[in-house]
DNA sequence: CGCTTTATTGACCCGAATCAAGTAGAGTGG
DNA sequence: CCACTCTACTTGATTCGGGTCAATAAAGCG
């Protein structure tokens, strides 16, 4: 399978060659991690950065009085802590949601790649911002949209990323995730979660069987959830 | 006064005069704009990024039925747009809050740091990455804390961050944003902040008299909000 | 084939939205 | 200098979305 970063990043700008044997010298050293395990705690300092290449991985936020947040849901070709290269102390967990295989790159490295490839380095800071635009879009739709609104949204972005990387077949795709995750994702109870899906799949618009999503009305879907995917920044354009 | 901007970065890193001459110059372009004015619109391209010197600007989010959403609130020292530099376009309203003086850095010579100054482009990297940081901790605020615990959240960083630009006078900042605006951060009715506001006043932890808070307790807010300023990065370090 | 985790359903309740007035300031203009 | 207006703030009454609690069904899985 090609280099899912390769995938991410030639989808906004083209790569020159020398770029693409960057990319693959810093995520060839990988590391597998079962479903469930956490890949960096609160609070450490990591000495290398993650990339995702199978699997999914969460961000958790756990607070005190034990409810837990997810703040972003990743999946292959994000690359997970890159900002851990400039942080100092990572504020959250990063758990492996399913088996994931992972790349890790020493900062040691990075840092070079940032003074020496001024243009990779751009496009790796791209990743961080589109991460942001996520990160706001989230924000959006836990403060002013309904549920299932909400749900369409989650549906529509996580399609739309998935497409990027190649792990979607036609309208089809992976999603093994559940219910209790997905309400730490929306902020909801998993109750509320079983309902709103519940409402979702009446409206017609996707099915979810197991852990397979299929959408069956994309601007349905797409006009429930608002969704406009300018914020993936998914064109190709000098960057 | 001393450029906000090398304040926010020499905060977390030293700065070495060649990379203070070369903020100095990427922010000597300023800009008036007056409260409730558009600095930038959702959809445009922006040639130059933006670095807030003075006031305080919101981006903000409009969705179909009207209601809007708060994503983020801008101090002095904050690069509001600098991810414009990479973005293809903007996907919310960047908005003048209370008047501002915004410094304009044209892309061009961004690019150019990014060839010439690695580590300052890693310092302008980290910006961007501490806003991601902050992103999470709204996420989080906004999914699984009550209103009095987010509110007290909000005030927390909100001074945090005000300090670092020397805009508080001991735990007594000017935070001159009505109730609708923090109703559109906090994901709430108007209603419900006017109500949320009174029982943080009860608690005795702050006073908000017209455009000033003072923090009369900063142990009980910062508990009552789980307040940890880890995710701001306020160390310095060699980044 | 039990055992644990996840999904589902119903009953009940509470927090926050909505609706509707009313009050208070800050400008503005006569 | 005072009426007028506009906006922000405040309060009460009512409604309703979504949480909580509790029980059951259905999957996984060792």
């Amino acid at each position: 399978m090609a280099n899912p970063l390769v995938l991410f990043l030639s989808r906004r700008d083209d790569l020159s060659d020398d770029e693409i044997a960057a990319i693959n010298a810093l995520t060839s050293n990988t590391q597998d991690f079962e479903a469930g395990t956490s890949i960096i705690r609160q609070g450490e300092r990591p000495q290398s950065s993650l990339l995702v290449t199978e699997g999914l991985a969460i961000r958790s936020h756990y607070l005190a009085d034990g409810k837990r947040m997810i703040s972003a849901l990743h999946v292959p070709g994000d690359y997970v802590d890159l900002h851990s290269l400039l942080l100092d102390q990572i504020d959250h967990d990063v758990v492996a949601l399913t088996a994931c295989r992972v790349a890790l790159t020493p900062h040691g490295e990075l840092r070079r790649i940032t003074e020496r490839l001024p243009h990779l380095t751009r496009l790796l800071w791209l990743s961080t911002v589109i991460d942001a635009a996520m990160h706001r879009a989230w924000i959006v739709a836990l403060g002013r949209m309904s549920p299932l609104n909400h749900m369409a949204h989650f549906l529509c972005e996580m399609y739309s990323r998935l497409e990027v990387v190649g792990l979607t077949e036609g309208f089809t795709f992976k999603l093994p995730i559940t219910q209790i995750d997905l309400a730490d994702m929306l902020g909801l109870s998993v109750v509320h979660v079983n309902r709103t899906l519940q409402e979702l799949r009446a409206t017609g618009s996707i099915s979810w069987l197991g852990s397979t999503v299929s959408i069956k009305d994309w601007d349905a879907l797409r006009a429930l959830g608002q969704f406009d995917p300018a914020y993936l920044n998914l064109q190709k354009r000098p960057r």
